[in-house]
DNA sequence: AAGTAGGCCTTTTTT
DNA sequence: AGGCCTACTT
């Protein structure tokens, strides 16, 4: 029996492309992580290469598992040794044994965006370029995007000369990187850059890599970042075996540097590339893909592609609409009490995607309510709990005591009477003897200016430490975890109630201790610093493995690459989904549409869409209207919800009537509007009805405007200086 | 040094 | 609504 038995025409063709490039354009559902996995089987029962001379990269953590244990299923031979896992994980692993090339320690720590944004605090205080347009936000922005795009501070510097604030930015840029160094931390753009930089700076240690990796391939290739995209090149230059593998229809990472553009110009960058594509389905019914069709169909400068399957099924898809966003919420969990009642699947069957994070509440509470067992995924992840960041931080600093931000962190928590005052001053001696803080603590006996109640304190924490250090040599990890939580007193602090929500935090302490005890069987390297890498690297994806018999709930970015038998998308309004923030640039509409065609095809049975008519929004009460992408959708595979949910009256009567969906959509607009008037006396002021003539309002950019005329539920105010403007009263409050 | 109150701001997606 | 920072009090 072959290895390629059970492929189509098409995946068997990709599969058996070994040599030379390759380009695997692979819709979705089209079975490409069974194509991946084959080619790869193919090439080592060939004999073309051993399984240390492959190196697979995936997107999530999860997926490299995943195709490990497949590959592992298949009794390959040595089937670990293949180098699987992201680009981070991979370049982590590199930069661990080249990071003193770099001038950088091989325990150096991994910052994540929480770290970063505090170094960059740190640095704003610092600078003091005094300068409220630069938030730690912009800046990590625009530092992370110079860095995907392999741009040097040096570079950014020049590039942007007589551009004053830019040049700012790039001062910040420098800074930030000197710190990350003194602090021995690189975060997670510097994996990726730093790796850059020792190919290009030490062509022989390139030559090493590239000689040993025979063949290359890249899952997920259209969310690839320019730097990304340089190292496979720089990797794949010699033996030019590199296969690539994506759907430019799913690239929702453009926010994150990633260059749709890699996938696109595969075929120019290697002009005797081959390409396969894989457009046969096997995962959802033609309906819903005609759905995702209709959708996708409007975006511009696609590869030329369109999804079909075999699969049975014609079950429409279901438009839902509601006047509240907890309409929506009840609507869904009936929803899926009904169709278990009737025997359509079981509870992990279902999955509930929204656009954003903040989106879950509703269907927590929902679920609870109802008492259904649910997992959520995302979110504030486990790792970004404040007690967890704490212990790691005490952890990081174990073993990296370079590491000031962690030291910071973790100094005085819980409290142990060491102030700012008492920090400032060490941290003087620490600069002027090029200690980092921790080892300035060490040496506090020669820090004059301390009273000496303050140095028993400062004494006291060097000595837990040093104590803790110490245990590192003979304790496991999970023990060593133990250790810190009790010895520094943090379990104390949470006991005694000093620490808000302790008993849950205590909780998480308890799951982070079993956590270590877990990566203490599994993992081949015990040492701190891998655990801190693995903790580092995971997400929150990662904890997902398929069959948790739940309803799942996560953001449609989390979804991607997974599939379900019954999926919801609640919040297809205009602001959120499409989200607000890219409304004002059509590539980013096109994103927003590919996140949306990413979530219409992880249905495989049923689908339902829903949008509420109103909801609270960032704590205010808000009109929502229908997402333009509902209008996209082709009316022949989708039905509307019956009035299962009270709609307000007018709305109601609007709607009943009409015939078809996009009608529907333009009329509840109206209809919406129509209650505008009432909504916002219901914000304001109970009392009061729509706004008359000559009262005062004040409109976010126009400023404060006398209102001239009252008609159609709109209203027509005059600005100083501005001119008459009509709008909808939304727009204005009271003045 | 630590605890509290009030004012500020910002609100996507994540390796 | 909530998180974060600052200023004030103890």
């Amino acid at each position: 029996m072959s290895l390629l038995d059970g492929l189509n025409a098409r995946q068997r063709e990709a599969a058996e492309t070994i040599d030379g490039p390759l380009l695997i354009l692979a819709g979705a559902g089209s079975g490409k992580t069974r194509t991946i996995i084959h080619r790869i089987a193919h090439i080592i029962e060939t004999g073309q290469a051993w399984p240390s001379q492959i190196l697979a990269i995936t997107f999530t953590n999860k997926a490299a598992g995943e195709m490990r244990e497949r590959i592992a299923k298949m009794n390959i031979q040595d089937s670990k040794r293949i180098w699987m896992s992201t680009f981070h994980a991979m370049c982590a692993r590199i930069m661990r044994t080249h990071a003193q090339w770099l001038g950088y320690d091989d325990n150096f720590v991994i910052y994540d965006m929480d770290d970063q944004k505090r170094l960059y605090k740190s640095l704003i205080k610092e600078l003091d370029l005094n300068d409220k347009y630069f938030t730690n936000q912009f800046l990590a922005g625009e530092v992370s995007r110079a860095k995907n795009n392999f741009v040097s501070p040096e570079a950014y510097i020049k590039a942007n000369s007589g551009d004053f604030r830019k040049e700012q930015v790039g001062l910040y840029y420098k800074r930030y990187q000197e710190s990350l160094k003194a602090n021995n931390a690189m975060d997670f753009d510097d994996l990726i850059y730093n790796t850059l930089v020792l190919f290009k700076g030490f062509p022989e240690i390139l030559e090493q890599y590239q000689n040993r990796f025979k063949y290359i391939m890249v899952d997920e290739y259209q969310d690839t970042n320019h730097s990304q995209y340089e190292l496979v090149n720089m990797l794949a230059a010699k033996n030019k075996n590199i296969c690539v593998c994506g759907d430019d229809d799913q690239s929702i990472y453009g926010w994150r540097g990633a260059d749709i553009n890699n996938i696109l110009d595969f075929e120019k960058d290697y002009a005797n590339a081959k390409v396969v594509k894989l457009e046969e389905n096997y995962r959802s019914t033609q309906t819903i893909l005609d759905c995702a069709n209709g959708v996708i169909a409007r975006n511009t400068g696609r590869k030329e592609k369109a999804l079909w399957t075999n699969n049975d099924g014609d079950e429409k898809i279901m438009i839902a609409s509601f006047n509240q966003g907890y309409d929506e919420a009840r609507f869904i969990v009936d929803e899926i009490n009904e169709n278990i009642s009737k025997g359509n699947g079981i509870y992990g069957d279902f999955a509930i995607l929204y656009r954003t994070n903040a989106q879950s509440r509703l269907f927590e509470e929902a679920l609870m309510r109802a008492g259904l067992p649910f997992q959520l995924i995302g979110g504030t992840g486990f790792y970004s709990r404040v007690e967890i960041k704490d212990i790691i931080a005490y952890l990081n600093v174990l073993s990296n005591p370079k590491d000031n931000m962690g030291f910071m962190r973790i100094v005085n928590v819980p409290k142990r009477g060491i102030g700012s005052a008492t920090i400032e001053k060490i941290a003087e001696y620490a600069n002027f003897k090029s200690f980092s803080l921790m080892q300035a603590f060490h040496h506090v006996e020669e820090i004059p200016e301390l009273s000496p109640s303050v140095k028993n304190k400062v004494r006291a924490f060097s000595e837990l430490m040093k104590k803790l250090e110490a245990l590192q040599e003979s304790a496991s990890l999970s023990e060593l975890i133990s250790a810190v939580i009790e010895k520094t007193g943090y379990l104390e602090m949470l006991e005694t109630g000093k620490m808000d929500k302790g008993e849950s935090r205590l909780e998480n302490l308890q799951e982070l201790v079993s956590s270590a005890t877990d990566f203490e069987k599994n993992s081949d390297d015990l040492s701190l610093t891998a655990y801190l890498e693995t903790v580092a690297l995971s997400s929150e994806t990662d904890k997902y493995d398929g069959d948790l018999g739940k309803v799942l709930l996560m953001t449609l970015h989390n979804a991607k690459g997974l599939e379900f038998p019954i999926v919801f998308i609640p919040g297809l309004e205009e602001g959120i989904f499409p989200h607000g923030r890219a409304m004002d640039s059509p590539e980013d509409i096109e994103e927003e549409r590919r996140i949306c065609y990413v979530g219409i095809t992880r249905a495989m049975k049923r689908l339902y869409i829903s949008w509420a008519a109103e909801r609270t929004l960032y704590g205010r009460r808000q009109l929502q209207t229908p997402s333009r992408f509902l209008k996209e959708m082709p009316e022949q595979v989708c039905v509307e919800n019956k009035q299962r949910y009270e709609r307000k009256p007018e709305i109601d009567i609007e709607t009943k009537k009409n015939k078809t969906f996009s009608e529907r959509v333009t009329q509840s607009k109206v209809a919406i509007r129509r209650n505008n008037a009432n909504a916002v006396n219901l914000h304001n002021n109970p009392t009061e009805t729509a706004f008359g003539l000559t009262d005062k309002v004040k409109h976010k950019k126009f400023g404060i405007g006398t209102v001239v005329e009252v008609k159609n539920n709109m209203i027509s105010v005059a600005f100083p200086g501005v001119g008459i403007k009509k709008m909808d009263p939304t727009f204005v409050e009271k003045a």
